[in-house]
DNA sequence: GCCAACGTTGGC
DNA sequence: GCCAACGTTGGC
């Protein structure tokens, strides 16, 4: 079981439309070292949900993985912004994950309380112009986290 | 809204 | 395969 961190503007999709869901697909995302983590993780794998582009930014809930190698059908409809007219149905570039809601924290663990606790080695979403979407955390920083919030 | 960081594109 | 131009991300 491996740990993961998730970037997501609220203002398109945030913990709470997760938690209305319940499940969601992953989808949009168009980086390819993004997409390889998302390639490379496991039902029942565990991610932290974090809200970027507000204020303050940071981690605000979990999800877990309960489906691998998902095709993006974004990229196959020309009406989506996410649309790649490169990708073929018989070789899809984009494969996502589908995620289910976990927990919501009663506190936001924003990004500057992360960067007090954390160095850009053992974080990587602390490091500075950091634009990756989808990345792993280590298993001792992912328990270091979980222990100081509480759910709703 | 600004802009630094940085990934992608495309001409050569 | 280099790299300038361009577009996007995301903190502030």
């Amino acid at each position: 079981m491996n740990y993961w961190l998730m970037k997501s503007e609220p203002s398109v999709y945030g913990i709470a439309d997760l938690k209305r869901d319940r499940q969601t697909i992953w989808d949009g995302v168009r980086n390819y070292q993004a997409r390889n983590f998302m390639r490379s993780m496991q039902v029942g794998d565990r991610a932290f949900f974090y809200h970027s582009n507000t204020t303050p930014p940071g981690i605000v809930g979990m999800m877990q993985v309960v489906e691998t190698n998902v095709i993006d059908p974004t990229q196959f409809d020309p009406q989506s912004e996410y649309y790649d007219a490169k990708s073929k149905p018989d070789s899809p570039r984009w494969q996502t994950v589908r995620l289910e809601f976990e927990k919501e924290f009663a506190e936001i663990f924003t990004l500057d309380l992360l960067r007090q606790q954390f160095t850009p080695d053992e974080l990587w979403v602390v490091r500075q112009g950091n634009r990756l979407s989808v990345m792993p955390v280590e298993e001792a920083i992912a328990l270091r986290i979980l222990s100081q919030v509480q759910a709703i």
